[in-house]
RNA sequence: GCCGCCUUAGCUCAGUUGGUUAGAGCGCUGGUUUGUGGAACCAGAGGUCCUCCGUUCAAGCCGGAGAGGCGGUACCA
């Protein structure tokens, strides 16, 4: 046979092509993939307990029914990922799963059960410069209800999201849900005499920074402007220090408990209509959150929560982990906000015409699991069970062997590569096989097999010295007759889980 | 998007004033032993020195442009 080469009038003229990921979109692989698996798995449970149903929609939504983006000029995918359909119409990467859900009850308003109350999982994509814990592509697990007006609605959902960041996987003290109300901020954007909507988008990111830059640095971004780390400036709000001042006060007004955070806010947003409207607002969550039980120390209210920007008209709340996560190198990795929601009565109007009060919370799937595989918390899993190959005429006696084990529901793989027996051992240990079996001319002549426990080796192993006695010593390892084979391995096996 | 730093093997890095065939350690693959995972011994594979253009008799090294990576910042519906 000939190797005859294809020409490829498309493929790129010398050597090879680069193997590489865009940016953005990393490979998962078996450890991560079943996390992330587990954690969907526990937070839609959380869902589903308080009540909530199912809904799936497609990655593609048309690009106008996500929002202000049409993709009409030539920047047709800043932000999301968007492309032209067959018929011309613009489509896009859904970037988060509440806008599909704003979409879906638009549409079905009629026969929904109202209020409707669903929960979604899965991937979004947002094309935005990816970061430590920030991807292209990512999970996400929502919860919404649509159709309900009243804040216990959004307590619901705060006492829920405290809820789910425990089935995730969250401890006691290793994370906050804060919680602020719009309301609030606006009486304090109008307390300062703010009226452009610039200088209150200035504001508002100003204050949204407080956790990460601190007095000082929210300070000049209220004020004149902040010069960062690289020497790049940012222009501030251009407020007069009196301002800052009060603004910085409201900010600053968190205390230990929701009733004393309460009390503060109180002093610090003065009396106006809007003032009044955001404390009674907190005041009503607070008594709804007690009602559902919900620890103190779970959730907090923070006048520095601010989120996004656009569709947010009322509570807006903010899921931190803060469990400290360093990298291999030993640098703390600030992985930040794992969750978020609030109040958006306006996202289904944009279809209907009709306001619809809806308040929903989203988790990070994938914020978390990096989260937790950063701090080591994503534990190890066994392989299968390998079946050496030591007759390289004829693979029969570990085909069947794997298949036996296999039959008594035991996971288990002959080796398939055509090496000898060192690599086939260095082969089961690299997939974390907790138990090798062995079945050569010895052990068929004797009716049994060779079964090595891998973890226990390893274990003796380490008080082995010299290569040689390695050799000899053969740790962990031990014949049974053939009959007793499943049960031997089932044992090991069982109790490496 | 803006600012800064960086780019030689899978990884961490050497590479002299520009001068034969670009190296090491670790890792990887295999063999020693068609029967043993590590830290023994032996061997092997793996490089468009990020790319292109320029200077030069000669470029991993000098100049320019671009790409990619990292960090910060902005944005985050």
């Amino acid at each position: 046979m000939s190797k005859k080469k294809k020409q490829d009038p498309d493929a790129p003229k010398t050597g090879k092509d680069l193997a590489r990921s865009p940016r953005g979109f990393p490979d998962r692989r078996e450890g991560l993939i079943h996390a992330q698996a587990e954690m969907i798995d526990r937070v839609t449970s959380v869902y589903r307990r308080w009540g909530f149903e199912a809904l799936d929609t497609g990655a593609f939504e048309y690009a106008d029914a996500l929002g202000k983006f049409l993709p009409d000029d030539d920047r047709p995918n800043a932000g999301v990922f968007s492309l032209q359909d067959d018929d011309e119409q613009w489509i896009s990467l859904r970037y988060d799963l509440t806008a599909p859900l704003a979409r879906f009850a638009a549409e079905n308003w009629q026969t929904l059960p109202k209020p409707f109350r669903r929960y979604a999982s899965g991937p979004v994509w947002r094309n935005e410069k990816p970061g430590p814990g920030r991807f292209r592509e990512f999970l996400q697990c929502d919860a919404d209800t649509v159709g309900a007006p009243g804040p216990h609605a959004d307590a619901e959902m705060i006492a829920m999201a405290a809820e789910a960041m425990r089935a995730a996987g969250a401890g006691d003290s290793e994370f906050v849900v804060r919680v602020n109300t719009r309301r609030l901020l606006n009486a304090v954007l109008s307390g300062v005499g703010a009226s452009d909507a610039g200088t209150h988008l200035t504001i508002l990111r100003a204050l949204d920074k407080m956790d990460r830059l601190g007095e000082s640095g929210v300070a000049d971004l209220l004020g004149k402007g902040r010069m960062d780390d690289s020497g790049d400036f940012t222009k501030g709000a251009g407020l007069d220090p009196e301002q800052v001042k009060r603004v910085l006060a409201f900010a600053q007004a968190g205390r230990e408990t929701r009733g004393e955070t309460l009390e503060a806010l109180g002093q610090a947003v003065g009396t106006g209509e809007e003032a009044q409207a955001g404390l009674d607002e907190l005041t009503a969550i607070a008594r709804a959150l007690e009602a559902f039980g919900c620890p103190e120390g779970d959730v907090a209210f923070d006048p520095s929560v601010v989120r996004g920007l656009e569709y947010y008209t009322g509570p807006v709340f903010e899921a931190e982990l803060l469990r400290e996560t360093l990298d291999e190198d030993g640098n703390t990795v600030r992985i930040g906000s794992v969750g978020g929601g609030g109040r958006y009565d306006d996202l289904v109007a944009r279809f209907t015409g009709e306001k619809v009060p809806a308040t929903g919370f989203s988790v990070g799937i994938s914020r978390l699991a990096t989260a937790f595989a950063i701090s080591g918390n994503i534990d190890a899993l066994n392989g299968p069970v390998v079946v050496l190959n030591l007759n390289r005429e004829d693979p029969s006696d570990a085909l069947r062997v794997a298949t036996e084990l296999r039959n008594a529901g035991i996971r288990a793989e002959a080796y398939m590569g055509g090496s000898g027996m060192r690599p086939q051992m260095k082969y089961a240990d690299r997939r974390g096989a907790p138990v090798a079996v062995m079945v050569g001319e010895d052990e068929i002549a004797k009716g049994v097999v060779t079964i090595k426990d891998l973890k226990e080796g390893a274990k003796q192993a380490a008080a082995i010295k010299s290569n040689a006695e390695y050799r000899e010593a053969r740790p962990g390892q031990f014949e049974a007759p053939r009959s007793e084979m499943i049960a031997r391995v089932r044992e090991i096996v069982e109790a490496a889980e």
